[in-house]
DNA sequence: AGCACGCCGACT
DNA sequence: GTCGGCGTGCTC
C-alpha cells in the first residue's frame, strides 16, 4: 500500500471545499482522517482538519504547501462524527471546516494549554520511608514533616495544599525530589461543576400501561440495536421523562451511552438532578459553564466516563464512544435551531446522527412540531402515544376570555380580565398558587407620544424599545442598547409620553396592586440571572410562600407543582400578530405547554387564556386539548401553501450597512437564484443505480422576494431576504448549489443562507 | 473570513 | 499630479 501523499484539509473558513496539502514524509505514517493539523495559509498558518486523502492535488504541484504538524497524536474527531459534519456542511450549506468547528467546544478548538496542578508523589514505599524517618532527625526537619504528612495522606497530594498545611516553601519538596524520595508531577485538573448538587437516589417509577407500551417499542430497537426514530407524543404530565429514564437505563446496562437534548431554558438543576438520581455518571453540557468546564466535560465524555450526557443544542455532538440512544425532549422547541452558521437544527442533526451511529432516536413532545408529526403520520417515524396523565389526572379545563369584548365593556384594555381575577381570588382563598404567563419581558413595550405618534425606537434597530421599570431604562431587545426613557417627545416636545404594551414587569406590578399582601415572583431572563434567584422561586412554590408567579417561556416548561391550580395566559394570541407561517403552531404549543402547568396535583386546576381572537382555531383546539385536530387543520393549510412539512424552505438573508448596496445585492441575488432554479432543472439527475431509470422530473422551486425583512434593521445593518420554496430537500440543495458563487458574502454585503429557517423576522 | 490587487474622487 | 475608497478574487 502506498502512503497518502496529499491530504484534504478543511479550514474553518467559508471556502467552497477543502484545500490540498502535501503530507510530509515524517507525518505520513501518523496522519489519519480526523486529525487536527497546522497548515500554512497565505502568509500565516491555520488550524485545519484532515478530512481525506488524494493521490494528486487539484492544483499545480509547485503551488501545494506542506502540512506543518499534527496538533495531537490522536484524531480529534472520530469517523462517524466527522461524517456527521460532512452532512451538516452539505445540508446547511456551510463549509466542512465550519461544521467541524461547531462540533468542538471552544476550549478544545482554541488548543489552549490545559490547567495543571503540581502533585507530590512518594517514590518509595511506606516501609522505606518509615525506616528512613526512624534513622533519626534529618538535618533539614522540614523534609521529615513532609514525609510524615505524605505517609498519613497515603495518596498524592497537591503541592500547594501540602505547602499550606505544613507552612513550608517549595524548596524542601525540591530537595526531596532531587534525592529521589518524591516526584513532583504536573497533572491536568478538571472541575466538576455539578458536584455540589445533592443526589437523592431515585428508583424507577411503576409505569402506566401506555408508558409500558411506549417503552417496549423503544427497548426493542435498543436491543437490536437499530436506527429508528420514535415520536413520543405524550400530553403534559403523562410521564415522558420516566420513559426516557427507563430506556436510558437499558442503554447504560448494555455499556453504551445516551444523549439527552433539552431546550436551553429547561436545562435546570432540577432536570439534571432527575437524571443524577438515576444514573451514576451524568455529564452536563450547560451554557452557564465556563469554556474550560465545557472542555473538561467534553474530554470526560470522550474518555467514556459518562453514561448519560444532558445538554442543550450542541450536546448532540457529544463525543460518546458507543452511542446507544439520543433523546430529544420538547423536540418542537425553536431553540433547537442554531441562529448562526452552521444554522443546524439539533433535532434533525440528532436523527442523522442516530442513523450514522445505528442508534434509535426518541423525540418527545406534548405538542410535536408538525414536521415530526407528519413524519409519524407517513410512517417514517414510529408514533408512540401517552394520551393520559399519570394517575389518570384530568387535563385542566381551559377557557378563553375575549379581551376585545372586555375592552369594549370596560372601555380599557384590561391586564387581568374579570374572569381571571375572580379565579385568582378563589385560588388565593384556598391557599393555592397561580402562574401567569406572558411571553414578553419588561414593563411597557411601547413608549409613544399621543399627540404626534412618535415612537421611542432603537437607534440601531428598527424596533421600538421596551421600558424596564426596575432598572429605569429603555432597552432594545435585539441589540441590547440602552437609553434613558424619554420624558418629553423629542419631535413635538409635548410632555405626556404614553407607555403602552404589557410585559411581565407590569403584570407583576398589577398583581401586587390588585392583590395587596400577596407574594408575587417574576420569572424571566431579567430576574433569573442567578441560580439562587431561580431556587428562591422554586422554593417558594414548594413551600407555599409564593402566591403568584408571573413569567415568560420559563414558566411554560417543567414546572411541576401540585398546588398550582390556576394558570393565566395574559395574551394567548400574541404570537398570531406575527405574520409567520408558524404563528398558529406557536400559539397552540405555548398555550398547551403552559396550560400543562395546572392541575398536576390532586386538587386539579384550570386555565384561563386571554385573547383578542378567541375563536382562532389554534386557541379553540388548545382549549379542547386536541392536538390531532389542530394538526389536521394546520397541515391542510401548509399543504395548500407548500409550506413545511410539505415543502422545504431556505431563507437567504442579505445584510448591509448601506441601503443602496444592500438592496442592489438582494435584487441581484434574486436574479441569480431564479436562474439557478433553471440551471438546477437542466442538470441531469445523478446516475442512479437503477439502469434505464427515466430522469425524474425536476420539481419546481419557487423564489420569493427579495423583500425587506420584518425587522428591517438590526445593529445598524439593513436586512433583506429571499425565500426558496422547494418540494424536497434535494431540490433545495440543487438550487443552492447552482447559486453557490452568488451566495457568498463579499465586502460590505453579508449573505446568510438559512436552511429550514425557524424564524423569518 | 481576511487580505491583496485594482480602478475612480478630494487633497498636498 | 498622488492617497485612498472599497469592489473583486483567491487562498492548497
Amino acid at each position: 500500500m502506498t502512503l497518502p501523499r496529499f491530504a484534504e484539509i478543511a479550514l474553518p473558513l467559508p471556502l467552497p471545499r477543502p484545500l490540498h496539502y502535501r503530507v510530509p514524509e515524517g507525518l505520513a505514517p501518523r496522519i489519519t482522517v480526523g486529525h487536527r493539523v497546522w497548515v500554512p495559509f497565505r502568509n500565516g498558518r491555520l488550524i485545519g482538519y484532515c478530512v481525506g486523502f488524494v493521490p494528486f492535488p487539484e492544483i499545480a504541484a509547485d503551488r501545494v504547501k506542506d502540512i506543518e504538524s499534527l496538533l495531537e497524536d490522536e484524531p480529534i474527531l472520530e469517523g462517524r462524527l466527522l461524517e456527521l459534519t460532512r452532512w451538516i456542511a452539505e445540508y446547511y450549506f456551510c463549509s466542512w471546516g465550519e461544521a467541524i468547528e461547531a462540533v468542538l467546544p471552544p476550549a478544545v478548538r482554541k488548543a489552549r494549554p490545559r490547567r495543571t496542578i503540581t502533585f507530590v508523589k512518594l517514590l518509595q514505599s511506606a516501609d522505606e520511608v518509615r525506616a528512613r524517618l526512624a534513622e533519626g532527625p534529618d538535618v533539614k526537619p522540614a523534609g521529615d514533616r513532609i514525609l510524615r504528612y505524605l505517609l498519613e495522606a497515603a495518596e498524592d497530594v497537591p503541592l500547594a495544599e501540602a505547602m499550606g498545611r505544613l507552612d513550608v516553601t517549595a524548596s524542601p519538596f525540591h530537595t526531596l525530589a532531587r534525592r529521589g524520595v518524591v516526584a513532583l508531577e504536573r497533572r491536568e485538573v478538571e472541575s466538576d461543576p455539578y458536584k455540589d448538587v445533592p443526589i437523592r437516589p431515585h428508583p424507577p417509577h411503576a409505569l402506566t400501561a401506555d408508558q409500558e407500551t411506549a417503552l417496549a417499542a423503544v427497548l426493542s430497537a435498543l436491543d437490536c440495536p437499530a436506527f429508528r426514530v420514535f415520536l413520543l407524543f405524550g400530553v403534559t404530565g403523562s410521564g415522558k421523562t420516566e420513559v426516557y429514564l427507563q430506556a436510558i437505563a437499558r442503554v447504560v446496562a448494555g455499556g453504551a451511552q445516551a444523549i439527552v437534548l433539552v431546550p436551553e431554558i429547561a436545562l435546570t438543576p432540577q432536570t439534571v438532578a432527575r437524571f443524577r438520581a438515576r444514573f451514576e455518571r451524568v455529564a452536563v453540557l450547560h451554557s452557564h459553564l465556563t469554556e474550560a468546564e465545557r472542555g473538561d466535560e467534553w474530554r470526560r465524555i470522550r474518555r467514556g466516563e459518562a453514561q448519560v450526557v444532558i445538554g442543550a443544542r450542541s450536546a448532540v455532538f457529544a463525543p460518546c464512544k458507543r452511542l446507544g440512544l439520543i433523546v430529544v425532549d420538547e423536540e418542537h422547541e425553536p431553540s433547537f435551531k442554531q441562529e448562526n452558521t452552521p444554522r443546524y437544527h439539533a433535532r434533525d442533526v440528532a436523527v442523522m446522527r442516530g442513523k450514522l451511529e445505528n442508534a434509535p432516536v426518541l423525540l418527545g413532545s406534548a405538542t410535536p412540531a408538525l414536521e415530526s408529526y407528519q413524519n409519524a403520520l407517513s410512517g417514517k417515524y414510529a408514533l408512540l402515544s401517552l394520551p393520559r396523565r399519570v394517575e389518570d389526572r384530568p387535563l385542566p379545563p381551559v377557557e378563553v376570555v375575549d379581551l376585545a369584548r372586555e375592552m369594549h365593556e370596560r372601555r380599557t384594555v384590561p391586564l387581568l380580565s374579570h374572569t381571571l381575577e375572580v379565579y385568582a381570588r378563589e385560588a388565593l382563598a384556598r391557599e393555592e398558587q397561580v402562574i401567569f404567563f406572558l411571553n414578553r419581558r419588561g414593563f411597557a413595550t411601547l413608549m409613544t407620544c399621543p399627540s404626534c405618534h412618535y415612537v421611542h425606537r432603537c437607534g440601531r434597530c428598527s424596533v421600538a424599545m421596551t421600558f424596564h421599570k426596575r432598572s429605569a431604562i429603555a432597552l432594545c431587545h435585539y441589540c441590547g442598547a440602552e437609553t434613558r426613557p424619554p420624558t418629553t417627545c423629542p419631535d413635538c416636545h409635548s410632555k405626556g409620553l404614553q407607555f403602552l404594551g404589557v410585559g411581565t414587569e407590569k403584570i407583576e406590578e398589577e398583581l401586587k396592586r390588585a392583590f395587596a399582601g400577596t407574594e408575587v415572583a417574576r420569572m424571566d431572563s431579567d430576574t433569573m440571572r442567578s441560580r439562587k434567584s431561580y431556587d428562591r422561586v422554586l422554593g417558594g412554590l414548594l413551600t407555599g410562600d409564593l402566591d403568584f408567579v408571573v413569567g415568560t417561556q420559563m414558566v411554560a416548561k417543567g414546572l411541576d407543582f401540585p398546588n398550582v391550580t390556576l394558570v393565566g395566559v395574559i395574551a394567548g394570541d400574541a404570537a398570531l400578530f406575527l405574520k409567520d407561517f408558524r404563528a398558529a403552531e406557536r400559539t397552540f404549543q405555548l398555550v398547551t405547554q403552559v396550560a400543562g402547568r395546572a392541575g398536576r396535583g390532586p386538587r386539579g386546576g384550570r386555565v384561563v387564556v386571554q385573547a383578542f381572537n378567541p375563536t382562532h382555531f389554534s386557541l379553540r383546539r388548545a382549549v379542547e386539548h386536541d392536538y390531532e385536530g389542530f394538526a389536521r387543520e394546520e397541515l391542510e393549510h401548509r399543504r395548500e401553501m407548500g409550506y413545511p412539512p410539505f415543502g422545504r424552505l431556505a431563507r437567504v438573508l442579505v445584510l448591509a450597512k448601506d441601503e443602496g448596496r444592500g438592496r442592489r445585492a438582494a435584487e441581484e441575488l434574486g436574479v441569480a437564484l431564479r436562474s439557478a432554479v433553471v440551471a438546477a432543472a437542466v442538470v441531469p439527475a445523478p446516475a442512479a443505480g437503477a439502469a434505464g431509470a427515466a430522469p425524474s422530473p425536476v420539481p419546481r422551486v419557487e423564489v420569493l422576494g427579495p423583500a425587506p425583512c420584518p425587522i428591517a434593521k438590526i445593529k445598524d445593518r439593513l436586512r433583506w431576504h429571499l425565500l426558496l420554496k422547494a418540494p424536497t430537500p434535494a431540490a433545495l440543495g440543487r438550487v443552492l448549489g447552482a447559486a453557490r458563487a452568488d451566495l457568498r458574502s463579499r465586502g460590505s454585503v453579508d449573505v446568510v443562507v438559512d436552511v429550514d429557517p425557524v424564524s423569518l423576522l
